[in-house]
DNA sequence: GCTTGATATGAACGCCCGTTCATATACGAT
DNA sequence: ATCGTATATGAACGGGCGTTCATATCAAGC
């Protein structure tokens, strides 16, 4: 190694990675050229391919870091006892995380299509595990009697669909602040799933 | 007019528009090509401009159109006495129109941002007068304290993503039919809007 | 100060893009 | 039978695409 480690390759590998964040969440993976993310940086196309293989491998390592520091966050969560507090915890997690990386987000939900067989499958498997978590809570919560609902696996799909939802639409200087929109998902979640037998 | 009316033209035309649909739903608007789009039909993708404009247009209508249907659709719909049977209404309306047609909701929701700004403004006032719609339900609900909610603008906003997250999953031929699909979400919308002095 | 290798350039490659247009075809009207 | 026109072709336009590669630059190690 002749130049000093991390004097230019470990700027400009995240420079071009956020770069193409940027505007692959902003006009899709097939609209953005190399030249443009190349451009955005400050250099020339042909510099990418010294720190990315190609277009797609770009969008998949995007992608798939998404989704592995997804998982580390959640495992990194202290988790309370009790089905209830757990769903709780889960919830906020959800809701904040996603708000605060809106671009990656936009590009896990919107740029499945645009993956290569191979790295649509790892992928989808990430957040197949990813919804696992939910479902596996919401299970627990029934065997509990905490929860009562006819069928985990569609409540989870509507849970996760109500929450994730919010991305699209949360600004963060809107009406709404953070705190009080986290509580109010959660008021109607909570009402959601407890059975009147449990709450009376 | 030499050619008799609907000889080519009326059957040319809605052919190159339901091959765009396929294609962009399948493929992203900026992914899919002219001549994919023609070959698709069989035509030199000369033939498209015979038609439309340009490719703009073409997305353009595709979009408009299935906005127009989906609110024309709501106005056939009979309405039932009271906010509950209303939105039990509007519930299985959505659910449904949704499902019967993947791919222009699919395009409705992925291609926004591929709309140049006056195409986008279309389109966007015309989602938010669907949106409304529920809204509507929602104030009309509460007002009759039939509904409990804190705040109906998020609550709508939690509701649209719970109900139109269904055309992400759901497959006709699945564990689940579109009945009981729909019974399910219900059963959970209801829930999460009565509140407890309602329900008792 | 020279060598070496990591980092970057910029031109080039072949290809496909959206769109236009001169031309051809085929059918209804006369 | 002829004309007029709606319908379609296929070649062409300028341009941008993803990617490659010979070449240049420049900092670190000797």
């Amino acid at each position: 190694m002749a130049r000093k480690t991390g004097s230019h390759s470990e700027i400009t590998r995240p420079r071009i990675r956020d770069a193409a964040l940027k505007l692959f969440a902003r006009h899709g993976y097939a609209a953005v050229s190399m030249r443009q993310i190349a451009s955005e940086v400050g250099i020339q196309a042909g510099a990418i391919y010294l720190y990315f293989e190609d277009k797609q491998a770009l969008l998949f390592e995007l992608m798939n870091t998404h989704m592995d520091d997804l998982h580390a966050a959640w495992a990194a969560v202290e988790k309370p006892d009790g089905p209830m507090n757990l769903l709780r915890t889960f919830t906020r997690f959800h809701i904040f995380y996603h708000i605060d990386r809106p671009d990656d987000v936009f590009i896990a939900y919107m740029e499945l299509r645009s993956l290569e067989p191979e790295n649509y499958a790892v992928i989808l498997e990430k957040r197949r595990a990813y919804e696992q978590i939910l479902e596996g809570i919401l299970t627990k919560g029934v065997e509990a009697e905490a929860i009562e609902l006819r069928d985990v696996r569609v409540t989870t799909k509507a849970v996760i669909g109500m929450l994730t939802g919010v991305t699209t639409w949360f600004r963060e200087d809107g009406r709404l602040g953070r705190n009080r929109l986290e509580r109010h998902y959660w008021r109607l979640l909570r009402r959601m799933l407890l059975g009147a037998s449990v709450r009376a």
